[in-house]
DNA sequence: CATATTCCTACTAAAAGAGTAGGATTTGTC
DNA sequence: GACAAATCCTACTCTTTTAGTAGGAATATG
């Protein structure tokens, strides 16, 4: 599995709040309940979104979060690597710098390494307003059934 | 991360069959010591291999394994899909039947459902025969910076 | 000052990942 | 028939990751 629990809430949140943000900020516990989710968990969650510059908060009552940026500004891409680490696909694929020994010589890696480029491919065309407008057509290309024919 | 050491590993010795099997059979022990690997750990990976109908094995002294078919009639999809039990990029999209009870209306599903499409195209057009000849552009596509231009 | 909120640290239980250990069984060779 | 080389099979272990929970400090509003 390459998306744990956390880069899939951190994205429902991030839609959550592109759907029912607006203006204002939005209470965490308004997102939980709304979304179903443990708020006690999703507050370590938001809080990754937070620091990595994704949302801006305000504290005390009637406080919350709201997204820092337009939802066409998010690229699904960049929420989940932020909240996962990496989406590499295997360990091969990890860092700039440091490499697996037998990389040189390694016939499979470049493998990993297209396939590591096919998700960042896809993942990097779709944003949080693709999502929020149910745009099926992007997301899922050929293989979408209720998508209409003309563009 | 997707792809753990199992799937890599039994990627890693499909390979090696196809490179050193010919028409006899390979030991694991020559495997083991040709890709630098515990071989007490293979003999648990290419069991799977083997239960999963991709290789055909002999017992005995002068025993081993060897390919079932030819190097280019095995997709990597299936290699991975049967050694690490699935390739779903989330557990949204895991068996057919059961989904999340939040699915008729999640509207993140359709992305996970593309991205995981995104990684079956990929990994479903590249064969073992095309890791052997070391065909990077087939892997690594627009991306290969050694892909001759024509072709 | 009460309340609603974010923020912060620490803890825990379960599962997955990455092997190891030991031996039973089979088969070819001397 | 003994031996050696191999696959086959079951069980165990250690570490890391996943998926949370718990409790409270800091902050802002009315």
């Amino acid at each position: 599995m390459m998306v744990s629990t956390k880069g899939r809430y951190a994205l429902t949140v991030m839609v959550d709040l592109a759907r029912n943000g607006g203006d204002g900020f939005v209470s965490l516990s308004d997102i939980a309940e709304r979304e179903k989710l443990s708020m006690k968990y999703l507050e370590s969650i938001i809080a990754i979104l937070n620091k990595g510059g994704m949302l801006t908060s305000l504290r005390g009552k009637n406080g919350g979060y709201k997204l820092a940026r337009r939802p066409d500004e998010y690229t699904i891409d960049e929420i989940l690597i932020l909240t996962e680490g990496t989406l590499a696909p295997v360990n091969c694929i990890m860092q700039e710098g440091v490499q697996c020994d037998k990389a040189a010589t390694c016939s499979t890696l470049p493998l990993w390494a297209g396939l590591d480029k096919a998700i960042e491919n896809y993942l990097s065309a779709i944003t949080l307003e693709d999502i929020i407008q149910g745009n099926r057509k992007k997301m899922l290309g050929d293989y979408c059934e209720s998508c209409d024919p003309a563009e």
